[in-house]
DNA sequence: GTAAACCTTCCATTCGAATGGAAGGTCAAG
DNA sequence: CTTGACCTTCCATTCGAATGGAAGGTTTAC
């Protein structure tokens, strides 16, 4: 099995097989006598549990970890499911804060539509955003690093 | 007004006033003779613009656009109001989705604790991971992008 | 007169997860 | 025997929002 068919098997692109073994989520593959990555079966097992782990909201390095146990032959699932636990917990903060927030937005709105002049108020830029029960106070974003899972881009 | 008064009266680091003068959302303000930045008043409610709209959930290129209206005179409200609501909008999707897919890992979660052998079955990896209903259709992850506000790092 | 505390510009680096592209080697079909 | 589809390595770039640091000029206090 050359890299693109590991390719096509698992939907990703052969750029992103080789980021993976680089980053020491797929062992290195034995090779052809011209230097082909030669893969099989169990890279293709491999490949789809590292899928399925990143839309479970793993990131690589955590996905790694565990491959990094099942390579030593360590039990994996204690560790898994802990970590599954903190995602749950982060997911249930996040859901908390986002509601909060739309919340928030809703009632800047609401209140914009009631606003009869809709321009500038004194020197400020925009009453909407400005009249805003919004607090400076700690700095940050609601959105600021949600998961440990930032800049995901499928 | 020097940049490290300014920086003081926003909480934000004289770096950042440079980047955000750099990317366009503040006018490249006066110098004096030896060259150093004198601000004044209406900076400081420029910047404080910025920092409640970031804290609406608005990339800086959202806040930019939002004060080329305003600079060129031109109403922002009815703007503003569109862009709240699809954030609302955006904020239920995100909502939705994560509330499903903690569903998903609690359902995980609470098989694993029934798993008898807590060892990879056949030639898999990690049973937790691997005999979840996670499908792996569309690609991509339930995180992906939730809200064109990706790498948020206060 | 000199040291600390500012200020300036410009370039590189961070985080995560890839992707783009150049330069060159290999393999199968026609 | 050449064309085109692969493959290889290596380096740079993307996205967003900054931050780090070097090299050098200025201002203020002692």
């Amino acid at each position: 099995m050359k890299i693109s068919e590991l390719a096509k098997a698992t939907g990703l692109s052969a750029k992103t097989i080789r980021f993976y073994e680089a980053e020491g989520l797929i062992p290195d593959p034995p090779r052809t006598g011209s230097g082909y990555r030669a893969y099989a079966g169990p890279d293709v097992v491999r490949v789809g549990f590292i899928l399925k782990a990143k839309r479970l909201g793993l990131s690589l390095d955590e996905i790694k970890g565990i491959l990094q146990l099942h390579d030593r032959r360590e039990p994996t699932c204690m560790h898994v499911r802990s970590l599954m636990e903190e995602k749950v917990a982060q997911i249930e903060t996040v859901i908390q804060d986002l509601m909060g927030f739309k919340e928030e937005l809703e009632s800047l709105s609401h209140h914009a539509t009631s606003l009869v002049d809709c321009r500038p108020i004194g020197g400020n830029i925009c009453s909407i955003i400005e009249q805003s029960g919004i607090k400076l106070t700690p700095s940050s974003s609601v959105w600021a690093e949600p998961l440990g899972h930032p800049g995901a881009r499928s």
